[in-house]
DNA sequence: TTTCGCATGTAAGCTGTTACATGATTCC
DNA sequence: GGAATCATGTAACAGCTTACATGCGAAA
């Protein structure tokens, strides 16, 4: 089973709200995929290159506009063609790994005092994070977009997550 | 910030347990760990070498035993002492990657009949795994190991986020 | 004028997986 | 005898991050 580049299905998922440059496409994942899906430049650049070979994207360079030089992408018809044919794909759900629960995992090696203190800071991100989410959602609920309902859908499943991963804390902060 | 090698520690901690050779600690993985952390023979065999050559394991070679040759690693005291030192470390906790939120956030571009087949299918997944949980957590139970507390944390972890998984889907298999 | 954000890209390097190679032993 | 499992390893390469290089324009 080989593994295939994803990179490509989230660049032409993007571009499917608008076209865009490398640079806004990296904002853009900041702004709404950054808790499931995260790209960096040195990616997103070649692939945007490789994309625009294979024509499932074109590219204007809109330095006509007077201001510096920009190189727009936009999808294809065949770039949507391939994302769609991705979409219907089976999903792999391959187990991430977690650094707190290999810790955790060999915490007889270790003072309580350590494991301890790991969750506490554990759950304290964990609030910060979710306050972020609800930041999200406000933002989302006035989006008039037709994408909004299927970007709820993921939010909320970073909200249920939230909630068991800080519910685990406190139980484990009673216990150590 | 640089990445270090995480290998190095799981397999260090593993022989925390007793002395195993690099196919055992394999195994030891695929039983106890899989949930949140697994490494690959091509990864398990380089790093136990380099581990010797730095001494903070060694190797004795069991071939008197009359059957096959098997390296046998235990873990020395240096070994132990850089374990507790990474064990004591700030823990990363970097986002993963959901390809199935991916494709539920490009979703609008799916009909909505394959959005509820991937969740469904997810579901189905979802709920297999509950069962191995509940496997291993009569294993563990009856298990007289000093480290069984924690791995009983672990467990936990696991199964209250199984349980937020399995709600989110059942909200989203109503609405689409 | 100098700093910051915009904008594009390249190169090096590490991590980790997959596939392959090899051969012994045990069980049916 | 043949299959499955035990056991150790190597090579190729995909994927991704980090750091670096470059330069423009706007604002302070």
């Amino acid at each position: 089973m080989k593994r295939l580049n994803k990179t490509r299905y989230a660049i032409l998922g993007i571009l499917t709200q608008r076209p865009m440059s490398g640079y806004d496409i990296k904002k853009e994942m900041d702004e709404s995929t950054q808790y499931f899906w995260q790209e960096s430049p040195g990616q997103i650049y070649p692939i945007l290159a490789k994309l625009l070979r294979e024509k499932l994207v074109t590219c204007t360079n809109s330095s006509t506009s007077g201001s510096r030089v920009r190189n727009i992408y936009k999808i294809t018809a065949t770039g949507l063609k391939e994302l769609k044919t991705w979409l219907a794909q089976d999903v792999m759900h391959p187990t991430p790994r977690n650094e707190l629960l290999l810790k955790l995992f060999f915490g007889k090696n270790s003072a309580d005092e350590i494991n301890h203190y790991h969750v506490k800071k554990y759950h304290q991100q964990l609030k910060n994070k979710l306050k972020q989410y609800e930041q999200a959602y406000k933002n989302i609920k006035h989006d008039p977009s037709e994408h909004a309902p299927y970007w709820l859908m993921t939010l909320k499943y970073g909200e249920k997550i939230l909630h068991a991963q800080l519910e685990w804390c406190d139980e484990i902060l009673k216990r150590i």
